[in-house]
RNA sequence: GCCCGGGUGAUGGAACGGCAGACAUGACGGACUCAAAAUCCGUUGCCCGCAAGGGCGUGUGGGUUCGAAUCCCACCCCGGGCACCA
């Protein structure tokens, strides 16, 4: 390799060592600087790492150098989402237990982060699926538990009838296992669940106050769901012995206009209903098929709705005017939201109107619709019409005295419901978490004591394609005695799903090493919350929830901080990569390896490409040629920093060199604009139009002034050493001596930066016709005289006066004629 | 269906009401070279013109403004999220 040839290897490499050895990116608390948590979503450990992680970890690590250069100590740790079913998968079809193919993988994927030179404190790494972390989340759950935050309750659930086992909805995806093809049901089976609804209206209020991108906010608003409404009983006909149908309404101003009820088929009531009845065969036929049905087959079934409900013969009675309606089932309403059963509104309701139509049930309209209107179904304000004693109100008028009315009458109150349901974290499978918990036939359902923790899993178990976890089948895991009779007991061989371990990891990093406890809420309370989230968009709602779900319930715990109420300050949530309009993946074999170019671009050739390749927000196609051009960049930058680009002299300053020494300024203020701006391909072009300007400098016939060049050029390095840490440390090295990532981040004079002359643009009537040199302080009465005194702008007017001349210092006047 | 984004050269993108296309990629032409690579220089939105210059141009149509890629209204197309939530 020729002398003076930028052998990115060599330097990469020397660097990396250098900060793994002095400990640059290792923080403490002691350490008087500010603390700024800088953390990027901790990744499943698939084995190589991929370009989405490349995109991840560079933003991460441009953040981090970039705040370090400003004087925080940042806090920037990685670790692992090391449980999940994949591991689980390769270890039934590859005979290896998940932990070896895992820590393999972890390894792999540690080797390719560390050679993209992203700074991190290693002392602080975390892997959920080792016993000293997953010790703390049953910990958690224990605490949870306690706290009546985590209980168990029968839920439905995909049940595969072959494979015995129960699937994930992603593992049933079309009604099928995706294992032995099989057709999915539902069945009911007891499940442990976190009590998230208790927390839905701080979940939603505090979406407020975070500063994260508007559209996860929305997501997570309407994943939430909040609707206030009215719940209210509705008698049955004839039928004392039952008791009344409760429903759940968001318009009970339209209650006048109920001309039918409907039950789901699940609901509690249906049975009692039609028994004995001419209705009973054909309802239960109607309820069985619909419970065989996968919530999927039941969404896709849209459209054959002479199918979907049927009428149960039985009559309900509208308490407001005593009339008497048909009672139906419908699979349209839903048994696990409100209380699983509706009044029909036809005229103001789409789903009741179709339904109606369908089985010729009558429509009664509430409100009094715009004249223009011609759709069926109104939902809009306006007087009521048709409702006995609501009439000439305005529909919130009527809202608030039809929920009195009921009030007054002990039928009915005020309800807000939720689309939010409780997280249910029982996974059957064995790579996951142990959910510590034994059953006595004695003392029921027994918390495993904090001193017995971890629940290990156990080694020796045989991974088979039987779909059973092996915890089932493991004796010695299985069986065991009761911490409080000390009987016999058997273990919960249920795991927690892997959202339970990442709603607390950025806890731990704050004290990872902690061997008795979790983490130490004042450490906790030193770093947190994060002031800077990074990672993909696919998390705005599940993960993010969840995490924000485990602070509120930690603070008021007492293991947090009580005020620490929101993990992540502010989120920021980078666009994918495509391989030709589509997301790379395995699958579609569209997948270009980050190694390949460490191999032959260098790492700060590939961290450059993506911060230069357009807004991190958005979505970008990969492109080979964008690392060619990235890599010409940087080979540039570095001939130019190393003394091989034309002439340098030592001279008095001149206009010229007062001119790059102006840009040098304007350089340094754009990038700290665009660096708290997140504009790094603005940045960057930035830095290459000043290289040009370097280049030309440097090459013209007066050469450049030393002084001049050297702290133009050593700006450049500064500016530039967040994005290509490695190149620019070792030219600061060479240059200067010293470590540039230590260096302060540079000030600038927004006065020098300022151009002493500027071009002046004169329109007429909009439109640009000359362009005049002038003084940046050129006023405005100057500007119109040069911009009238113009030969180009007199043509145009053709002899005409101007009718009005706008004149925006120094930039631009518009002639209008 | 509802809710977000987004439509700018051959391509990625730039332009936070004021010069549309910065910077880069690609392509073409040239220099250097025995040759190639690398590097360097030049051209590159469309139309008319020898040129000076002129006209057109940011999905479509309208509007506001001295001035619109940018703001407003309507529509078309693409991407994403949610979807019987009463």
């Amino acid at each position: 390799m020729a002398e003076g040839f930028y052998d990115f290897h060599a330097v990469e490499e020397k660097w990396q060592a250098y900060w793994d050895e002095k400990g640059t990116y290792r923080v403490d608390e002691d350490d008087p600087r500010p603390a700024f948590y800088d953390l990027c979503m901790y990744p499943y450990p698939s084995g190589p790492i991929h370009m989405g992680h490349v995109r991840n970890y560079t933003l991460g690590d441009v953040i981090c150098r970039y705040r370090t250069m400003n004087g925080f100590k940042v806090l920037s740790p990685m670790g692992w989402d090391s449980f999940g079913l994949p591991a689980e998968n390769a270890a039934i079809k590859e005979g290896i237990h998940p932990g070896v193919i895992t820590r393999q993988r972890i390894e792999v994927m540690k080797q390719q982060i560390r050679r993209l030179g992203a700074a991190y404190d290693w002392r602080r790494e975390v892997s959920c699926c080792e016993p000293e972390y997953y010790r703390w989340t049953q910990y958690l759950f224990l605490r949870l538990y306690d706290a009546g935050l985590a209980y168990k309750a029968m839920a439905p659930v995909n049940w595969c009838p072959s494979c015995q086992t129960v699937l994930a909805n992603e593992q049933a995806e079309g009604g099928v296992c995706e294992r032995c093809g099989s057709a999915v049901e539902k069945r009911d089976l007891e499940q442990w669940f976190f009590k998230i609804t208790d927390y839905a209206d701080q979940l939603l209020d505090d979406v407020e106050a975070l500063d994260w991108p508007e559209r996860v906010k929305v997501m997570q608003r309407n994943w939430i769901g909040r609707s206030h409404g009215v719940e209210f009983d509705i008698p049955i006909a004839g039928r004392d012995d039952l008791g009344p149908i409760r429903v759940f309404t968001t318009r009970i101003d339209t209650v006048f206009g109920m001309t039918y009820v409907v039950l789901a088929p699940e609901h509690p009531l249906v049975a009692e209903l039609v028994r004995g009845t001419g209705q009973e065969r054909e309802v239960t036929e109607f309820v069985d098929r619909v419970r065989l049905e996968s919530e999927i087959d039941r969404l896709s079934t849209e459209g054959e709705l002479d199918k979907r409900g049927v009428d149960t013969g039985a009559k309900a009675v509208n308490p407001f005017n005593g009339a008497e309606v048909p009672i139906y089932l419908a699979d349209y309403v839903l048994a696990g939201y409100g209380t699983g059963a509706i009044m029909a509104v036809p005229g103001e309701d789409q789903r009741d109107y179709d339904f109606a139509v369908c089985y010729e049930l009558p429509v009664i309209r509430t409100t009094r619709r715009p004249d223009s209107w011609t759709e069926p179904i109104y939902a809009g304000p306006g007087t009521k019409v048709n409702s006995g004693f609501l009439d000439g109100m305005d529909v919130d008028e009527a809202k608030e005295a039809a929920t009195a009315w009921l009030v007054e009458r002990g039928a009915g109150e005020a309800k807000v419901n939720y689309r939010l349901r409780d997280w249910l974290i029982s996974r059957q499978r064995y790579w996951g978490c142990p959910i510590p918990i034994v059953y006595c036939d004695q003392c029921g359902t027994v918390p495993v004591p904090a001193e017995d923790l971890p629940v290990r899993l156990p080694d020796d178990v045989e991974f088979l394609p039987t779909g059973e976890s092996p915890l089932r089948s493991h004796e010695g895991f299985l069986n065991t005695t009761c911490p409080s009779c000390d009987g016999p007991a058997t273990r919960e061989t249920d795991t927690m799903d892997t959202f339970v371990d990442s709603s607390w990891y950025f806890l731990r990093y704050c004290d990872a090493g902690n061997e008795t406890a979790p983490f130490d809420p004042e450490k906790v309370g030193h770093w947190m919350p994060v002031d800077q989230y990074i990672g993909g968009i696919e998390h705005a709602i599940l993960h993010l929830m969840y995490a924000r779900f485990f602070m509120k319930a930690l603070a008021d715990l007492g293991l947090a901080p009580n005020d620490l109420r929101e993990p992540f300050a502010r989120l920021f949530t980078q666009g994918m990569i495509r391989m030709g309009g589509t997301k790379m993946s395995k699958s579609k074999g569209n997948l270009v390896s980050p190694a390949e170019f460490f191999d032959s671009h260098g790492a700060d050739a590939l961290r450059l490409f993506h911060l230069f390749v357009g807004p991190p927000t958005e979505d970008v196609d990969w492109s080979d040629q964008g690392v060619d051009g990235a890599s010409r960049y940087l080979n540039r930058l570095w001939r130019l920093a190393t003394g091989e680009v034309g002439t340098v002299v030592d001279r008095d300053e001149t206009d010229a060199d007062r001119e790059i020494t102006r840009g040098r300024h304007a350089l340094v203020g754009k990038f700290t604009d665009d660096y708290e701006r997140w504009t790094y391909n603005t940045a960057i072009a930035a830095a290459m139009e000043f290289t040009n300007e370097l280049y030309r400098y440097a090459q013209s016939a007066d050469g450049a002034r030393r002084e001049t060049l050297d702290d133009a050029v050593d700006h450049l390095l500064l500016v530039l050493a967040p994005m290509a840490p490695h190149m620019t440390a070792e030219l600061w090295e060479r240059r200067r001596g010293g470590h540039i990532h230590e260096e302060p981040w540079p000030a600038f004079d927004a006065d020098m930066a300022a151009a002493e002359t500027v071009t002046m643009v004169v329109q007429v009537n909009g439109k640009v016709r000359d362009r005049i040199d002038v003084a940046a302080d050129v006023s405005e009465d100057e500007m119109r005289a040069a911009a009238l005194a113009s030969d180009r702008v007199q043509e145009q007017l053709g002899g005409r006066k101007p009718k009005k001349v706008i004149v925006v210092p120094p930039k631009l006047v518009n002639v209008v004629g």
